[in-house]
DNA sequence: TAGATTGTTAATCGATTAACAATC
DNA sequence: TAGATTGTTAATCGATTAACAATC
């Protein structure tokens, strides 16, 4: 029998799993995880904190540090081993599970996010694009169909969708958003040119290449100006 | 005459001018640039650091300091100029100057990054595609030729280039990289999926598309789990 | 002049690094 | 057991926020 008490801790303790890790240490999270298969792929299966840090210039504390966030996952005196540290990073990342993604855009951004074979290997699978364009209706790219962004309501409702990938101009995006939000639909990797406002429910990522190149520009002049 | 003394205090300036500025500050910078473009169009010339505050997300303090590590932008008791504001931004990301850039590989994602009409628009200049595929060579891609990589020295022994992109897969990247050094590439945009080393006189922005979309995953699995 | 809002200093908060006891 | 290296606490560093005097 579970008590209130117990039943308390436990919601503390997924509080703590899922909650209070800082923006920071996810942002690394990903970075260990490539450098890891890379590892693994190189055939090496032992590697302490210390080797890691050399080989993605970080600290060594800053690697143990992140790491005992989730879990002890290495051993003193030993180190890490690289697939056990690999597959628990992955299941941190929720990488253990398969995704239905659709993409909304079927431009150049969108059918080369289709082809995109990394996204397999990911769990990750592209269920159908969708774009205006008559001309583009019903062809495929990828192995994956494009539709009518008409259809999207009715496709949505017959077939289970996590995430939506946005890759339209921001004017359009704006008017989709909403419409993403009314399906029901929590996760959003926004490419278009505007942070889109979403309640709170919603899980989004950014990627603004625009704002990404100009990071580039304003390095580069820095070091390197005209006069 | 100017003396010792002098030429000192002289490079302190420009050490204040290009560094010290963190990284947090220049991440923040582009996203300024973004607003106060909506908000010149949506034909608003004027604007408080609280109100931009409240649009943006972020304190009204954070923003005024920000601004405040480039220069006094502002006045007191009327606010900010939008226009204003918004071409010295421009400037100091180097948005006033115009940079040649090529891509390396033609597939998807690089034909879609040879389309982007928004880089036209802040001096981006794409000027060819590298490709090693000989069905591609040849054949122009949003207005730009696609040339053989073989091509490539002669090319840039040819033509000024000041950005290379890279979006070819990690394999092939870290060949590459080495050859762009060669060149005296100063400027690299790299959407491989490895951390590319690069000399200390090399400026890198890396957008790593997988550690988004990983970001995402561990977002949306935290808040949403499977049991 | 009074009101508004910046520029800037000081206080707080959070993230990174250092140190070392625990332990394999 | 001795050596190595983690896990974790404490110290440092940097970034954000608050406060307010300067000034338009």
């Amino acid at each position: 029998m579970i008590d209130s008490e117990t039943l308390y801790l436990i919601g503390a303790q997924n509080m703590n799993d899922n909650k209070n890790i800082s923006r920071a240490v996810i942002k690394r999270l990903p970075r260990y995880y490539t450098y890891l298969k890379q590892l693994q792929e190189d055939g090496i299966n032992r590697i302490s904190s210390e080797e890691l840090s050399r080989l993605m210039g970080v600290t060594a504390s800053q690697i143990r540090q992140d790491l005992n966030h989730f879990g002890g996952f290495g051993q003193q005196g030993y180190g890490y081993n690289v697939a056990y540290l690999y597959e628990e990073i992955g299941k941190i990342l929720g990488l253990e599970r398969v995704y239905s993604m659709i993409i909304i855009g079927a431009g150049n951004l969108g059918q080369a996010l289709a082809r995109y074979s990394h996204f397999r290997q990911r769990g990750i699978e592209v269920k159908a694009l969708f774009d205006v364009k008559e001309e583009l209706i019903g062809k495929t790219e990828g192995g994956v169909e494009i539709l009518h962004i008409d259809s999207l309501e009715d496709y949505v409702k017959e077939n289970p969708v996590e995430i939506a990938t946005i890759a339209i101009p921001k004017t359009q995006a704006v008017r989709v958003a909403p419409r993403l939000v009314a399906l029901d639909i929590k996760a959003v990797w926004n490419f278009s040119h505007v942070d889109l406002k979403f309640p709170e429910d919603v899980v989004v990522e950014n990627v603004h290449l625009s704002e990404s190149l100009m990071r580039l520009t304003y390095n580069y002049n820095s070091k390197y100006p005209l006069n």
